[in-house]
Order: C-alpha cells, then sequence, then structure tokens
RNA sequence: GGAGGGGUGCCCGAGUGGUUAAAGGGGGCGGACUGUAAAUCCGUUGGCUCAGCCUACGAUGGUUCAAAUCCAUCUCCCUCCA
C-alpha cells in the first residue's frame, strides 16, 4: 500500500512505460503530459467474439485498472456493434459471423470481469456498448457524415488491411476501421474522451479515429498501443492445448491457469511479473534476477499473483497447493482437476484406455493406447506398461486414483 | 458478366490412375536430458473390435479391375478485365 501511494507521485505515463506496456504513440510528448496534468478520459474497446475473455485482454484490463489508480477515467467499450462487422486485423481468414444473441451474452459475460477490476463507483469508470449507435445507423447519411473523410487509397495502406490483400478482404471487413473511428468519435464527443488505447494490432484502427476526430471537430486526440504478450521467442503467449488460456474458470479451471504461469519460459518471467500483476517494479527486477533453478521462485510467485487476480486468494492458494503437492512434497488438498466415476462401472473393471478417454487425457483411443505405449501414463505414481490394462477397485485408494500423462498432467478421477 | 488459377490431414505444402492413411516442414503429443525452464536428441501424430478393418484429399454423380489423381455438374476462394 505505501508502495502504491510512492508512486501516485510518479506519472503513470512513466509507470506504463517502465513496465513495458507502451508499444507505439500517436503524440509521445503531448500524452505523458496530459497524462501528468490533467484527469484523462479513455478507453479501450473489447469485441464480444468469445464467452471468455483471454489474457491479451487482461493486459488491456491492467491498464485500465493502473490508469484508474493514477485518477484517470476508464471507458470499457464493448463492441456489440463492431463484433457484428468484425476485426480484420491481424488475420488471414474472414471471422466466423455471430449472431446478435450470441455477442449479447458474451457481452454479458465481459461486463462481470470488468466489474472486478475497475470501479464504475462515482463515475470513476464507465463502461458502454457500441451496439448502441452502431446498430441503428442510417446508410446513406452515415456514409456522407463519416465515409467521406476516409481514403480508402489511405486504408489499404495499413497493415491489417495489407496482409488481407492476398486472402481477399469483404467489404463488411473493410469497414471494420471505420465502425471502430466513429466509437472514438461518439466517445470523444460525448463523455470527452480524449484517448483510445489497444493492442499494437489496433494501431491504425486508433488512427482513424484520431484522424476522423480531428477531421469532425477539429479536436485533438491520441492514442497509444500496448506490447502483446509474446514469449521471447516472439511467439504469442497464451496458447494452450484447449486453444487460449481462458480467464473463465470453466474454461480453464485455475489450477491449469497457475500451471500456464508456473511453466512459463525463464527469459518471460519479468516480463510477465510487470504486465500481469501488480507487484512492485523494484520486487520485480529483484525476482526476475534470480538465476539458475532459483527462477523458479519467481515462477511460484508469477502464478500465484495472476491467479489471485483473476481467480481470487482462496483458488489461487488451491492451486498452489496442488502443485505442490503433486511436484514435490506436501499435503495433498487443492484444486486437482478430476472426473467422477460410478462405482458399478468400475467393480466390473475398466480399460486403462477408457479411463483416459473419459477423464480427457486423451481425445480417442488410439491416442490413449499410443500415451500408454510411448510411457506416458502413470497409475498412482506407477508406469502402465500395458494398453488392455484393467482398472479395478484395488487400484482406488480413498476412493480415487491418480493419472498422470507426461510429466506435468495429472487428473483424478474419483469414485461416486 | 468475361478470362485464367485453385480448394489435400491441426496449419503450410508435395503429389496427376495402382507400391498413398498420402513426401516435406511447422505445430501438438510422448520419451531422454533438466530446474514443473530453454536448447538439443529420439519417437509419434485419422478412427476402431489395431499386424485386420473403416473413413479420408471442397460436394455429388460417373469412367475404370483400380481415382486425391480422369470426366460431368455444383460449390467456395484467388488473380486479371468490366
Amino acid at each position: 500500500m505505501q508502495e502504491r501511494i510512492k508512486n501516485m507521485q510518479k506519472n503513470v505515463f512513466d509507470v506504463l512505460q517502465e513496465r513495458g506496456f507502451i508499444g507505439q504513440l500517436t503524440h509521445e510528448e503531448e500524452i505523458r503530459q496530459l497524462l501528468a496534468d490533467e484527469k484523462v478520459t479513455f478507453y479501450i474497446g473489447f469485441d464480444p467474439t468469445a464467452d471468455s475473455l483471454h489474457v491479451g485482454h487482461f493486459i488491456q484490463i491492467m491498464v485500465m485498472a493502473i490508469m484508474q489508480q493514477y485518477g484517470h477515467k476508464p471507458i470499457a467499450l464493448i463492441g456489440g456493434g463492431t463484433t457484428m462487422v468484425g476485426d480484420p486485423s491481424g488475420r488471414t481468414d474472414m471471422r466466423k459471423m455471430l449472431s446478435l444473441e450470441q455477442i449479447n451474452s458474451n457481452g454479458e459475460k465481459f461486463k462481470k470481469v470488468f466489474e472486478k477490476f475497475l470501479d464504475f463507483s462515482d463515475d470513476k469508470a464507465i463502461m458502454v456498448n457500441n451496439a448502441d449507435w452502431l446498430l441503428n445507423l442510417n446508410y446513406v447519411e452515415f456514409l456522407r457524415d463519416v465515409g467521406a473523410c476516409f481514403s480508402v487509397n489511405r486504408m489499404l495502406t495499413a497493415d491489417c488491411y495489407k496482409n488481407r490483400m492476398e486472402n481477399g478482404l469483404s467489404f463488411l471487413e473493410f469497414n471494420y476501421m471505420i465502425m471502430q473511428s466513429y466509437d472514438f468519435l461518439m466517445l470523444y464527443q460525448k463523455y470527452g474522451c480524449t484517448m483510445q488505447f489497444g493492442g499494437n494490432d489496433q494501431w491504425s484502427n486508433i488512427l482513424g479515429g484520431v484522424d476522423l476526430i480531428r477531421r469532425k471537430c477539429a479536436g485533438s486526440a491520441y492514442g497509444m498501443t500496448f506490447n502483446l504478450l509474446v514469449t521471447s521467442e516472439g511467439k504469442k503467449m497464451g496458447k494452450t492445448e484447449g486453444g487460449a488460456l481462458w480467464l473463465d474458470a470453466e474454461k480453464t479451471s485455475p489450477y491449469e491457469f497457475y500451471q500456464y504461469w508456473r511453466n512459463i519460459a525463464d527469459a518471460d518471467v519479468e516480463n510477465c511479473l510487470m504486465l500481469l500483476t501488480f507487484l512492485p517494479t523494484e520486487e520485480v527486477k529483484q525476482l526476475a534476477s534470480l538465476q539458475g533453478s532459483r527462477i523458479n521462485e519467481a515462477k511460484v510467485v508469477l502464478a500465484y499473483e495472476v491467479t489471485k487476480l483473476i481467480h481470487g486468494q482462496e483458488a489461487a492458494d488451491e492451486a498452489r497447493s496442488a502443485a505442490e503437492a503433486l511436484f514435490g512434497q506436501g499435503e495433498e488438498k487443492g484444486s486437482i482437476p478430476s472426473t467422477d466415476i460410478a462405482v458399478q462401472a468400475v467393480e466390473e473393471g475398466i480399460d486403462i484406455t477408457d479411463l483416459l478417454l473419459l477423464s480427457g487425457l486423451a481425445a480417442s483411443k488410439s491416442e490413449a493406447r499410443r500415451l500408454v505405449q510411448q510411457g506416458g501414463i502413470s497409475l498412482n505414481g506407477a508406469k502402465v506398461e500395458n494398453f488392455a490394462d484393467v482398472v479395478t477397485l484395488d487400484n482406488f485408494e480413498e476412493g480415487k486414483v491418480m493419472l498422470r500423462k507426461g510429466k506435468k498432467i495429472f487428473h483424478q478421477i474419483l469414485l461416486k
């Protein structure tokens, strides 16, 4: 807490820069100055394309939270309107079109997450949905009013469109940039929002809005982008077997979530601590400087802190003790992923392959067989030698059996 | 609307009548080594009642003893022209 108060005196711009958030800026000096002198209203947009947010979004949320700590006012924009169009940025093919119902239900889930990280009381932050102004636009009116301000020639030079020139780009998607630019204009007029932030991939969309505000209102607006979460090798982070690393506990369990960060590469520890936790910079530097296997201590802190932010202290504690139990010494308690099985199913004996299938450790029997043949499966700590092995009640201790796949994936089967 | 090119396994991409469950690469998974790291090496990567069978090369129908490969129709995409 003292740390935070001390930080208060610093310019939030410097904090963001020091922590490695900042990517590109439209006007570096002006932005820095404004953030130091004024209470700035800024926005970040989130398109509800899935039923949960993921780590990429979390960085943006961190920025909003930090900005708010320093007295600035975030607008969390839910892209109920823009999702109807679909952002082509960073994509090689067109997005699947989502139904309005789907978009709305996703948007509701996003809302809940924002409420967890931002203080919306007393107008300290607001949440808006661009469906409110985009869905009922009059086409011709809009074209004359806003469309006239965009040069197709210039739009085509934008990176996000350039790489779609080969694979094709529909007119629908081509309009995305205009939609997002219009959002910024709306928020500028309605809430005095003068800054838009986003991931690096949003650069051209943000520029579009800055330009539009200048043309329509002769106003000054600014944009800033943040580095995407990538590994030291430049690969996108936050990918798991199941796709993205989701923030929703239903889609990525706290234990899996914890393990993801616990297993991060050495070289990425500092960056992740800076971007994904509120730990003071000095502490992060110190943790990241640990040498050799001691760097694992930093990974534990990272995993614990991030899990705590997303899933709460209790879930973080459970995930940590589960990990300690499985990988080291420690009482076995906590949240190891598990599957229930009926007693009668086991009484007659169940094939190990079926059990692997049931637990989700293998996607097919062939895969299960392969895993066993390659020595990748163990049951209660003993390697399974034969894929024809049958698991019976004798294998259960206190109503459960522990399966392990590979070195790090554990799964319990609970008798029911 | 016209002319041309193309749709192959998770992705990229070879393959133009049989020996092709389909080269090669990427990614994934497992193993070895380690620190629950990285790098490296080895193996594996459609399914099943697994040395046998089934399903697969955009879709449907056809030619053939035999088709991802030939023909027809449809469909989607790309390039150029309008």
